[in-house]
RNA sequence: GGGCCUGUAGCUCAGUCAGGUAGAGCGUCGGACUUUUAAUCCGAUGGUCGCGGGUUCGAACCCCGUCAGGCCCGCCA
C-alpha cells in the first residue's frame, strides 16, 4: 500500500473529517525541502478524500516566530530585528535593507516576503491550501484557552518537558513569552501573572504587561504547536524528522495536548531533502534551490512524482543533473504503463502486486490536478534534451517530432516542457554528460582507437563533406557517398565520424547537427583529422 | 549519555508492518533494425540482503548483539 494511503487508512479509523496541517517558519527563502512537507500534506489529503473521508489541507505560516538573527542576505541593519515576530517587521528588499516604506503602506512583512514566491510555486504545482497566519491567530485571541491553562500552571508544563525531553529549564522559565518594549520576545523577565496578564521586565529596565489574549506575546514553541492543534481541530500533521525524535517537540506535544484536552494529530516523520554533494538544504547558509527554480527545470508533475515515489522516511538527495533525467524518464515510463490491465493477471504474487500498486498510486498523485489522467507525452526527456540542443527554434522540433511519427501534433503540455527544457539545458545545472558538443580541435584518443577500416574512411569524409550541400539531407548524402567510396559499411563510417566530430563512440545523429554547425569550422575539422592520420 | 532513521545488484531504490526459493529501473555486455534523434526491440550480466548470533521446517523480514553513515534531544521541514 503506499505511504499515503497507509495514513489514509489510519485517518479512516479516526473518524469522517480532517484537517491536514502543514506548518513552515517564513525565515528566508523557501527550497525544495520544504516542498516535501507541504506536498507530503497534500498527498495524504488527496489519498484520504479518496477514501472516503472529508479532508482539508492547511498551510500555518508560523509567522510569530522571532527572528533569530541577521541572515547573510540581510542589511546588519535587521540587527535591531532580532527576536522581533516575522510578520511584525519589514521585508527586506533587493539590497536586504528593510522595506519600511510598503511594511506602513501594506503591511508587507518579513514573512509576506518570502511566503509569496512560495505559494506561487504551490499554486504551479497543484496545491492550494487554506492559510493560517499564527500570528493572526494570536491577535485573535486563538490562543487565549491554552495560554491560559499552561500560566495557570506552569508546574504542569514544566514537568512535561522536562521529563519528556531530559532537558532542565531554567527557574525563571514562564510558558508565555510577552513582547518588550522595543516589540522582541527575548531577555525578559516574567515578574508575575494575572489572568490575561503577564508582568514583565525586560533587558533595557522597561516594564509592561502582555495580554495572552490579545497576542501580545507568544507561547513557547513546545506549547505553541500543539495549541495550534487544539484550536485549528488538527487531525493529521507530518512533521521533519527534527521534530520527530525522541524528547523533540511532537514527544512532549502529545502530552501537552493532553493536559490541554485534545487529541494529538496522526503524525508522519518524513526524512530531509539534501541537495546532492552538498548536504543538507538550509535557508540560512544560502544551500538551497528554490522551488520556482526547480519549476523552471522541471515540470510540477515529475517534482511531485519525486515526492510521492519516495517513502517519507527516506532521505532525497535532490539531484539536478542526471538524477532529472532518470526521474523524468521514470515519469515516461508510469504513464506509459497500463495498470488495469498488469493487475488482472491473477499469477502476480503479493510482492509483485503491491509494486504495482504503488506505482499506480505514485503515478495517481504525481498529477498536478487530482484526478487527473497521466498522459504519455512518447517523448523521453532525454530525447527532448538532444533535441532542444540540436535545434534552435521550437517548430523545428514539432516537424522532426512529427516526421517520425512520434507525435502528431504539438501539445500544450509538450511546448510546457520544451520552456522549462530550454531553461535546463542553458542553466549550470545541466549535466555534462547530456550536452551536445562539436569538437574543435581533433580528439587524438578517440582517433588512436579507430581501426584500419574506421580511418581509411575518414579521408573520404572529409572530402565529400568539402562537396556536400550544406543541410541535414546533404550531409547525409555525404556520409553514403563518403563510405561507398571508402568500400566501409557505415557502422564503420559512423564510428569514425563520431570519434572525429565528438570524441566518443556513439552519439546522436550527427547529420542534423553538422547542418546548424559552421560548415567551415566541419570541414577544418574533418581535414585536420584526416591529416593527422595520414 | 539517551533516542530515531538508514545500510539489499556497479547506481537509484522496492520488498521488512502480515517470515515461504532475492525484485524493478538505470548501467554494462551481446544481438537485431542493410545504424540509431544516446532511439527501439530481444537476450545476457549482475547481490555472502552491513556483520555475528538466536527463534523457526523456513529469516532481507521477528529477537539479541555489533559495525558503519546520517540525524535529533536550544532553533530549523
Amino acid at each position: 500500500m503506499h505511504w499515503s494511503d497507509v495514513i489514509a487508512q489510519r485517518l479512516a479509523e479516526r473518524g469522517n473529517d480532517h484537517i491536514i496541517a502543514t506548518g513552515i517558519t517564513p525565515s528566508g527563502e523557501f527550497h525544495i525541502g520544504h516542498l516535501r512537507e507541504i506536498l507530503t500534506g497534500d498527498m495524504i489529503a488527496r489519498a484520504a478524500r479518496r477514501a472516503g473521508l472529508n479532508a482539508e489541507l492547511v498551510f500555518v505560516v508560523d509567522n510569530a516566530d522571532p527572528l533569530r538573527k541577521v541572515y547573510p542576505f540581510l542589511d546588519s541593519s535587521y540587527e535591531e530585528f532580532i527576536g522581533h515576530q516575522l510578520g511584525a517587521i519589514p521585508a527586506p528588499n533587493e539590497d536586504g535593507e528593510p522595506d519600511w516604506n510598503r511594511y506602513e503602506r501594506e503591511g508587507w512583512s518579513y514573512g509576506d516576503h518570502f511566503l509569496e514566491p512560495f505559494l506561487m510555486a504551490l499554486k504551479q504545482i497543484g496545491v492550494e491550501p487554506r492559510l493560517i497566519p499564527n500570528l493572526t491567530s494570536y491577535r485573535e485571541g486563538k490562543f487565549a484557552d491554552a495560554a491560559k491553562k499552561a500560566c495557570d500552571d506552569p508546574d504542569a508544563i514544566r514537568e512535561i518537558i522536562e521529563r519528556v525531553s531530559g532537558r532542565e529549564l531554567p527557574a525563571d522559565w514562564f510558558p508565555w513569552q510577552p513582547i518588550d518594549s522595543k516589540g522582541s520576545l527575548d531577555g525578559l523577565t516574567i515578574t508575575g501573572y494575572e489572568y490575561p496578564l503577564v508582568m514583565w521586565t525586560d533587558q533595557y529596565g522597561a516594564k509592561g504587561q502582555s495580554d495572552i489574549t490579545k497576542g501580545e506575546g507568544k507561547l513557547p514553541w513546545r506549547l505553541d504547536w500543539p495549541a495550534k492543534w487544539g484550536f485549528n481541530n488538527i487531525t493529521c500533521e507530518p512533521f521533519g524528522k527534527d521534530h520527530g525524535a525522541a524528547g523533540g517537540s511532537f514527544a512532549t506535544g502529545v502530552e501537552i495536548a493532553a493536559f490541554f484536552g485534545h487529541e494529538p494529530p496522526q503524525s508522519l516523520v518524513y526524512e530531509w531533502i539534501s541537495l546532492r554533494g552538498k548536504g543538507a538544504m538550509s535557508s540560512s547558509t544560502g544551500n538551497t534551490v528554490g522551488p520556482i527554480e526547480a519549476l523552471r527545470l522541471v515540470p510540477p508533475e515529475i517534482l511531485r512524482l519525486l515526492i510521492a515515489n519516495s517513502k517519507p522516511n527516506k532521505a532525497i538527495e535532490f539531484d539536478t543533473g542526471m538524477g532529472l533525467v532518470n526521474l523524468a524518464d521514470e515519469y515516461e515510463r508510469l504513464s506509459s504503463r497500463d495498470f488495469a490491465e498488469e493487475l488482472s493477471n491473477d499469477t502476480l504474487s503479493r510482492r509483485q502486486r503491491v509494486q504495482i500498486e504503488d506505482a499506480q498510486a505514485a503515478l495517481r498523485l504525481s498529477m498536478v490536478s487530482a484526478g487527473e489522467q497521466a498522459e504519455a507525452t512518447s517523448v523521453s526527456f532525454r530525447h527532448l534534451a538532444l533535441l532542444a540542443q540540436i535545434k534552435p527554434d521550437d517548430d523545428g522540433i514539432w516537424s522532426s517530432l512529427i516526421e517520425s511519427g512520434a507525435i502528431s501534433e504539438p501539445t500544450s503540455a509538450l511546448s510546457d516542457r520544451l520552456m522549462r527544457m530550454r531553461a535546463w539545458t542553458g542553466s549550470k545545472h545541466f549535466p555534462e554528460e547530456m550536452r551536445i558538443e562539436i569538437l574543435s580541435e581533433p580528439d587524438e584518443t578517440s582517433l588512436s582507437q579507430l581501426d584500419e577500416e574506421q580511418r581509411k574512411v575518414i579521408h573520404h569524409i572529409a572530402t565529400e563533406l568539402d562537396a556536400a550541400e550544406w543541410t541535414a539531407e546533404g550531409i547525409t548524402l555525404a556520409f553514403k557517398n563518403a563510405a561507398t567510396h571508402a568500400e566501409a559499411p557505415m557502422r564503420s563510417m559512423y564510428r569514425a565520424c563520431y570519434a572525429m566530430f565528438m570524441g566518443s563512440e556513439r552519439g546522436p545523429r550527427l547529420a542534423p547537427i553538422l547542418a546548424n554547425c559552421v560548415r567551415e569550422e566541419v570541414c577544418g575539422l574533418a581535414k585536420s583529422c584526416a591529416a593527422q592520420l595520414s
